[in-house]
DNA sequence: ACCTGAACACCGTTCAAGT
DNA sequence: ACCTGAACACCGTTCAAGT
């Protein structure tokens, strides 16, 4: 045993955050094991341990890997050919979409066990915010006149409530048998909250 | 051993998520056990699977609990004296401040832990349509021509993004720097919902 | 009938021992 | 320096054995 040195340390960060992915896309985040992403890596869990400090750690990178997939995604939508309100919903669409081809990785984002007791790290924030800024680029452009602070407001409110929609739509336990389908509830309810803003 | 009866079933069901509760005040539900309950019970976890199937049901009992406990707290606003408008911001702020004082209990209510595999029974969900009944009723009011489902919809979408922006303030991650205050985002979401459903 | 204690198959984490 | 395997202190769940 010993030095096997099959794989550099980062080639072993990647093969190690790829197969708890794998591991993700078949099981919840509760049924996930250090063990079981060790095994999936061909090593035992103590090489898990020179890599990241403890199973929370690794699964915050995995979901700064999530954030980065989410971001490139925000990109690649055609942006410029339309309304500031439309694309709005084009993102918000997007992550809805996200969250349910990807409910594994998206559920984990949110998952308390990943946090622990400490804070988020900076550059897991500067993540955060880059994906706000999208927004608020796009806000910018309905109400130029409005003041950071008011953007900063409207898209923590329009976000924090599409995340709820994902949320309650994902575990689908609470909208009892409602007919309405997450996409028009999302639509109603941008256009609803823009509405309101712009005729304030 | 055996055969103490020191206390009915009832007795001991009450004991099980009064325990839990209490644990829940201290730690999160990530680090909550069956072995902990019935520590605090003064019985052995074999116990614990005579009353509930496993521990996923001993939890959505205490999330019967919660429920219950938020509804009874939302009958006692005073409900007559106020706008339609005046009392959905005041459930909301109920509901906000529920979560920050019991975030526990609170957090309990939505995690995946929970669900496990299984439907939630159907006394559970009546219970969540409970709650909802009460946004609906001052739905009505403010708008009385629009259909059932239009009123589902709106209080789904309401409620959905008061959520959203409690979780959010909770394990206040995703705030980022940003200075507003989740009651001040909720006022605003509120309003503004409501002003683009009026005006539509 | 009710409760226990031990057992089983798992955990996360640490660390001496090997190369 | 890197990796292993065993150890420690925990899990959830089951069930024979006791009264």
């Amino acid at each position: 045993m010993a030095r096997r040195s099959d794989h550099t340390r980062e080639e072993l960060t990647e093969l190690a955050l790829s197969s708890a992915e794998e591991l993700l896309n078949i099981k919840p985040a509760s049924e996930l094991s250090t063990r079981q992403i060790a095994t999936k890596m061909g090593y035992t869990v103590g090489t898990l341990y020179q890599i990241f400090k403890n199973l929370p750690d690794l699964l915050l990178h995995v979901n700064a890997r999530t954030l980065k997939r989410l971001y490139n995604d925000c990109l690649k939508l055609d942006i410029k050919q339309h309304s500031a309100e439309q694309n709005i919903l084009a993102y918000a669409n997007l992550y809805l979409e996200f969250a349910h081809s990807h409910q594994g990785l998206w559920t984990l984002i949110f998952d308390n066990k990943v946090l622990g007791d400490e804070e988020l790290p900076d550059w897991y924030l500067m993540q955060v915010k880059a994906l706000f800024s999208l927004i608020e680029q796009q806000l910018r452009q309905i109400k130029p006149r409005s003041s950071e602070q008011e953007i900063t407001q409207i898209s923590r409110v329009l976000w924090s409530s599409v995340h709820g929609i994902c949320t309650l739509s994902i575990n689908n336990n609470l909208f009892v048998q409602s007919a309405c389908s997450s996409q028009e509830l999302i639509a109603s309810l941008i256009r609803n909250i823009l509405k309101g803003w712009t005729n304030g």
